[in-house]
DNA sequence: TATATTTCTTAATCTAGATTAATTTTTTCA
DNA sequence: TGAAAAAATTAATCTAGATTAAGAAATATA
């Protein structure tokens, strides 16, 4: 199961086998059960997670109770609430499992003392990052320029296995709408 | 001039004197003028740029020809399109000077000899990245869960000498909507 | 295999913010 | 310092998507 993140790390960089070996060794393979919480409002994230298996939401709820979608995690994505994280914070947003799911996590002194001394290691963070923000990017272009209709039918596109993954209402609240609004696209669609 | 990009490292890094030595001595200095651009769509962005003094605009053109702005860039920001200058893709973005700026830029060739090489600047990069994905963040919560006028009265109590600096149509297009709607909603907090 | 729970749909009504079109104010620069 | 350009305002009208309120399907669970 660990190979899942082994094999990630080595599409990226090329660090020594015992430096490899050394970090994920400290990486603990834990499960969640579906709607189960990685991180709940209030708490403080003290680690990272690497999604082997499943999905997540990351989520918040707004003034009107309503919940709001941030983004969803799933396999080969590192997930944590990083400004908890980093700046020792308690968490505004929830973490929470939509499918039965493995994860492997790292607390933050362990990581610190590894990216305080491997080269390729700290790469491979900086090069996920990068990934991240051409994609977070995107999408902010994305909600800067598209009807409702055109986020569901272009997300739909880029994503046609994920969309069967998740309940409607998760995919409306993540595109930034009401379920009752992704049920009228889909209906004006059909005819 | 240069000390500015060489204190920013020195807040997160402290790598060895040669190191940063040498890389600062391949950031080059560039001078824009206001209006001048430093990537413009369809061109590839070759460089990494760190704003010494002045302020950017990152935005694009949507498809009814209006222009939307993803974001700004001022002193001590890294700015460049980085899915073009990774991927090697044309751009969809343009990047302007909105005031007269100064900025230090650096090649990929340059970049990527430095960071195959120097452990603590890629922590600084790492780092760099892990606030901005905070910041990227924080936005999409608020796009997410604010108003139009909320928006506008969050973004001004955090950022209040920023709303000087750039013509209010710009703001209007950075917060996701138009000119007319902010002069309504500054209209009607006078009263 | 029936019941409870969760998810999805439909339809009527409402509203935040867009659009359009002038007009006014401010800034630039010859 | 005065004309032109750029930026900001106002007001009337319009619309994408929200809200509310049922009801219908689908899924889980006993």
């Amino acid at each position: 199961m660990i190979d899942t993140l082994k094999n990630h790390i080595l599409k990226f960089v090329s660090p020594p086998k015992s430096e490899l070996q050394e970090f994920l060794n400290k990486m603990q393979l834990k499960r969640y059960n579906n709607k189960e919480y990685l991180l709940k409002e209030q708490q403080y994230c003290t680690h990272q997670y690497f999604i082997s298996k499943g999905c997540f939401r990351f989520y918040f709820i707004n003034q009107k109770g309503i919940e709001k979608i941030i983004n969803f995690g799933i396999e080969d994505w590192w997930i944590s609430n990083f400004d908890s994280f980093i700046n020792k914070s308690p968490s505004e947003y929830n973490i929470q499992a939509v499918e039965d799911a493995v994860v492997f996590k790292i607390n933050k002194q362990d990581l610190s003392a590894i990216l305080a001394n491997s080269l390729e290691l700290n790469q491979y963070f900086r090069m996920i990052h990068e990934r991240v923000r051409i994609a977070d990017q995107k999408r902010i272009q994305y909600m800067y320029s598209l009807s409702g209709e055109e986020l569901y039918t272009t997300f739909r596109e880029y994503n046609p296995h994920f969309v069967q993954r998740v309940p409607q209402y998760m995919l409306a609240s993540y595109l930034g709408f009401t379920p009752e609004f992704l049920s009228k696209i889909r209906a004006n669609k059909k005819v």
